[in-house]
DNA sequence: TTGAAAGCGCTAACAC
DNA sequence: GTGTTAGCGCTTTCAA
């Protein structure tokens, strides 16, 4: 800069002031200010300048995994969102690991990012006080903060969306549901849980715990659970997946079980088994698969406008926002019970 | 850090020792300095480091899509070469603007990080001269630079894959192959044709051009071009889709078009037309697809890795790596011809 | 083993 | 409309 304004004959502050458009520079003086830049191919240094100003004009994004299509959605809108408010993004994946989450969390905070949106693989984020006290603002997005830490959320309707995948089926005439969810240390599991029980309760139907399997996303235990369930003397006609892996490692653990070929469309599904998927994904309506579907990329926008809100000044308690869910009947939902 | 150093009663440039790990400094004043830091709740301001270091321990990634499978795996693979090389990760989608690409690398390099990772949409990579010149580092991934830019590539086989491919459907029997791929104007989607063609003229087959559509991922366009192929007097009898996104776009419009219903597996499959895509995808074997497999997990890792051997000073010419594909048969590529 | 001084490139605050 | 000065928080260099 220093350079542009000799070469300009002007003062630095000048060259500051064309560089950052600011008003009060006679048009002659600019261009001239112009030509020396670009004869001396200068570029701001933005490090200098977040130092100086004390804002870097980038927020930092921590999801579980950006390879899993629900958070690269949400990673979209959000990268979005930033970039029309003139922000760069910061990405990082907790791969739900509480520690990895917060090292990210500190690594972003360590480079003044004026913002967060956090989706949280830990309970506690007591490490956050301190940036919270130097006026960094997060927004957590798909699961809540842990106790004690006071931060904007934003939620799917987890209950509301477990409740009518079960419902739904109920509707239909099932009376025997399994509900094959995440880890219960997980809030959304938890809640889309509670939303299953509620739906059962609403239709007088009891909760039978050998219905009901939760555990980390693995295939072969899904398999097995998945064959214990059947082998049962009073096996379930339907089935109700927590999410979007999950429904797809069902659809292949009943692949490997069934013995006829697998049809798409709304013919007799799977050993007629219907099955209710919480969470779309990409070629379901091509399987047929009925799904709650969220809607991640509302969810990252919002999180996203919400945090921005912040940044210009929003002060107030804590909010939280709920993104609502759609049922998408594509067959395997409206088989009747076997 | 000068009230941690008030505090610990040393000079500014102990603490900075500390905090760096830098050697030479006393235990018991090491202890002293750590203890003033907890009480104060220091954290280092990274902006401040980077400005007079020069050396920011970021890296930038642009590619086309981060919502798209493809690259969203490639990202999860930088990602992870970035953190273990304790670099953090910015990322932002052209979403295929040369303009958005531009943008996006010099917002990048004005924040002064220590290298790139592009997949380019645009030709033309002049603008990244004085970048270069300033020391910045860049390899190019999935596409290469525009003429003229002397810069790392990772590229995938794609003229090879390709010709797998529809050599896979010759060896079937297949004579009538047609091609279903990405706009021209994309690098990727050129090669793969070209693999195509050379399979073709192994087996001594007539390229007509009759067989071949290519342009922007657009469902009702691929769907209209789908039905006049298959309406014509001597129509295809196998399909290779350039990738993911065409397949299943394929897919669904022939369901949509499909009398009977469609079918899952090894079984006669829509209508007897077979089908290898270029690329894998989420539930790809459960659809009974046979495809050419890319490794986008394995393309991010290689790019990465080649970014921070340029940053830990491997001089010398502009390499290019080639990441090989794999055929993966699951039924749909190995109907015989109708 | 520790410290003092200079300065990275920029913007804020205030002259003129 | 333009310039001057100070200083953001750190690392580099050199001295003790």
């Amino acid at each position: 800069m220093n350079d542009v304004a000799a070469a300009a004959g002007v003062a630095l502050k000048t060259v500051s002031r064309v560089v950052n458009q600011e008003p009060g520079v006679n048009a002659a003086t600019a261009e001239r200010v112009h030509a020396a830049i670009d004869l001396l191919g200068y570029r701001r240094n933005d490090s200098a300048r977040t130092l100086r100003s004390g804002r870097t004009a980038s927020i930092g994004l921590v999801i579980e995994d950006v390879a899993d299509p629900f958070y690269s959605s949400l990673s979209r809108a959000v990268e979005e969102v930033a970039l029309r408010h003139g922000h760069l993004l910061f990405t990082g994946s907790s791969r739900e690991s509480p520690e990895r989450e917060r090292e990210l969390v500190l690594a972003f905070c360590a480079r003044r990012v004026d913002g967060l949106i956090i989706v949280p693989a830990g309970q506690d984020h007591g490490y956050l006080e301190p940036e919270f006290a130097d006026g960094i603002r997060a927004v957590f997005a798909d699961r809540p903060p842990g106790a004690g830490c006071e931060a904007d959320a934003v939620l799917c309707d987890n209950v509301g969306g477990a409740r009518t995948a079960t419902a739904h089926l109920v509707a239909g005439g099932h009376r025997r549901i399994a509900f094959l969810g995440d880890s219960p240390t997980i809030f959304t599991a938890r809640e889309r849980l509670r939303g299953h029980r509620a739906a059962l309760a609403e239709a007088g139907l009891p909760y039978d715990e050998g219905l009901v399997t939760m555990g980390p996303p693995d295939p072969d235990r899904l398999r097995a659970d998945l064959a214990r369930l059947l082998a049962a003397a009073d096996p379930p006609t339907a089935l109700v997946t927590g999410n979007g892996r999950f429904t797809v490692d069902t659809l292949r653990a009943l692949a490997a079980l069934s013995p006829a070929p697998v049809r798409l469309g709304a013919e007799p599904y799977l050993g007629g088994l219907a099955l209710v998927g919480f969470d779309d994904f990409e070629p379901a309506d091509l399987l047929g698969i009925t799904v709650v579907a969220q809607d991640p990329g509302r969810m990252g926008r919002t999180a996203a406008e919400l945090l921005f809100g912040r940044l210009s000044g929003d002060e107030g308690p804590a909010r939280r926002a709920e993104v609502p869910t759609r049922l998408i009947p594509r067959g395997s939902g409206e088989l009747p019970p076997a």
